[in-house]
RNA sequence: GUCCCGGUCGUCUAGUCCGGCCUAGGACCUCAGAUUUUCAUUCUGGUAACACGGGUUCGAAUCCCGUCCGGGAUACCA
């Protein structure tokens, strides 16, 4: 090990939002560093001066934050390597290049773009493979130097790249390597302007934060080795390295806009968990064991190996990030659920629900846990909690199945009338206990408090059947649609239980008319 | 074109390094059943894979070679 203590890295530009991987090499890295008991720091690389924005910093470390990424120097942190930005650090590149064209592994390159493009054309049809910068400008007399400098050339700084030197790499991910450096070119480090591109300002700042790990996408494979070859020439230890596959579409594409949210932040918009987030994304291409799937993210810590990242690539699947939502919203306490739901359900839900019947709504959302994934999913489905709702084709088919099921609501409606039925929400409901936590608690027994609970209300609408002479379930449909308007949702006792007496009564009377 | 990497159920993966414990395990999806007042949850069970072809070996998902397919790279982007 170069440092004694590890230090990674997370790198974005911010020319566009955190997306799904940029999240999971984020994550790799975070979770190594966590696991190595290392440092885990955010440099931004902001040299693409025409696409980065202010905009795409600020939403790239919100998405990390949601997604409980935290680092421990970079941008709103500081820490003893910086600055974290590299449009800070240009003075830093300008020695660095000035310190590898007086040795020699750098020269300055007068070509304009047309010039480079003709000379790979001319390397093309030479088909001899590999075609690229001609490097023209390695050989350059004084003479011409000084003549470009006089037409107004401003030089570029290129790498000088070995011939043909076998570059023999280990990567912690794909193993041993072997690549050829005459697949690549001389690549300019240094604009005439001094902004670094990114091979060359990656380097310097990787020597100069100290960074001993580098986990990142595939795409960079070729660089690292051109970085490895600069790191040399600059004296310096290189990180170790790995090189981890791309994520792709179900059709085995690059994910594109189309296949997901390209923005984690959208995720955390429309109510997903961020632990589910994580969670699926860690397993993305790589496995917590051999027989689980779910776990947090300090078991994730517990566990994590960069060695164990897989070499294939894997494919975004919404349908078990779904479930794997579904998984952790049911695990959360009932408390957790109101209060987690809450940004989601501003408009769906009375303010005064929240406040004075807390332990109301409370039982009423429970009964939604074991049926939302996503948080957004919920407020279309509490609707008739508080305003009379309108009658979907599926509840208004069931009002009419039986023909005499008019009949049944109304002798219903009487006998709710005298019976023991709590009060209605937002009428006071003092001595109801509305901390049965429905509807994991439907036992409560009905001599527990003043007013039925739903076993109880279940029990008497049993017998009511009987006296009616209806089979029960053929009773309870038509009161469902009745209540709800709809032909799904929780049990309906616990339906009657949260809505009470006077609210019943009226839209059973309401829907036997 | 050239170079690099990969290829286990439809999907994410375990197993591959150090061949036998793999008649290939788990999860999502899907199907069937159970529970049930609906939906959902839960539970039980089923379908489903070592890309193909050659080797090496007593024995290969695991090692070797070839083929095919997929991905990445080949910038004055990162």
């Amino acid at each position: 090990m170069i440092h004694s203590t590890p230090r990674l890295r997370f790198a974005p530009s911010p020319t566009g939002p955190l997306h799904l991987g940029g999240a999971r090499t984020a994550m790799y890295n975070w979770a190594a560093a966590r696991a190595l008991g290392g440092t885990f720091l955010l440099r931004i690389e902001d040299t693409d001066q025409a696409r980065s924005t202010e905009a795409s910093l600020r939403i790239i470390l919100a998405g990390l934050r949601w997604l409980g990424i935290d680092w421990d120097e970079g941008p709103e942190q500081g820490g003893d390597y910086g600055p974290y930005f590299q449009m800070q650090r240009l003075h830093l590149y300008r020695e660095a290049a000035d310190r590898l064209l007086a040795e020699g592994h750098a020269y300055l390159c007068y070509c304009t773009p047309e010039e480079i493009e003709v000379g790979r054309k001319e390397l093309e049809a030479l088909k001899a493979g590999f075609s690229g910068y001609n490097r023209r400008c390695r050989s350059l007399s004084s003479e011409q130097r000084a003549a470009f400098e006089r037409d107004g050339r401003k030089p570029n700084v290129r790498f000088k790249m070995p011939d043909a030197r076998v570059m023999q790499v280990h990567d912690l991910v794909r193993g041993h390597v072997e690549v050829n450096t005459k697949e690549l070119d001389d690549w300019v480090m240094l604009r005439p302007d001094g902004v670094p591109l990114y091979n060359f300002a990656c380097v310097v700042d990787d020597i100069g934060m100290q960074i001993t790990h580098v986990v990142r996408g595939e795409e960079h494979f070729l660089n690292g080795i051109k970085q490895r070859l600069l790191f040399e020439a600059l004296g310096a230890e290189c990180p170790l390295y790995a090189h981890i596959p791309l994520i792709l579409n179900m059709e085995g594409k690059k994910l594109s806009k189309r296949d997901a949210d390209t923005n984690m932040l959208d995720y955390r918009d429309k109510g997903f968990p961020a632990e589910a987030v994580f969670n699926y994304i860690a397993l993305l291409g790589w496995g917590f064991s051999g027989d689980r799937d779910v776990f947090t993210r300090a078991e994730m810590v517990g566990a994590f190996k960069i060695e164990g990242i897989g070499k294939s690539g894997s494919k975004f699947d919404e349908e078990k990030l779904r479930w794997m939502c579904g998984e952790y919203v049911r695990h959360w306490t009932p408390a957790e659920f109101v209060q987690r739901a809450r940004p989601w359900l501003a408009d769906a839900v009375p303010t005064a629900a929240f406040t004075t019947h807390a332990a109301w709504l409370q039982n009423a959302l429970a009964c939604y846990q074991e049926r939302v994934a996503i948080l957004n999913e919920l407020a279309a489905k509490v609707g008739w909690l508080f305003a009379d709702p309108a009658m979907d084709e599926a509840a208004a088919k069931n009002l009419v199945k039986d023909p005499a099921s008019k009949q049944w609501l109304a002798a219903y409606a009487e006998h709710l009338q005298n019976s023991n039925l709590p009060p209605s929400w937002p009428a006071d409901r003092q001595g109801v206990d509305d901390v049965v936590h429905l509807p994991t608690k439907k036992d409560a027994t009905a001599a527990a408090c003043a007013f039925w609970t739903p076993s109880a209300i279940e029990h008497d609408c049993r017998a009511f059947t009987e006296t009616l002479g209806v089979k029960f379930g053929h009773f309870v449909h038509p009161v469902r649609a009745a209540l709800t308007g709809t032909d799904k949702g929780p049990g309906l006792f616990d339906v009657l239980f949260l809505l009470g007496k006077d609210t019943c009564v009226r839209r059973l009377r309401t829907a036997a008319t």
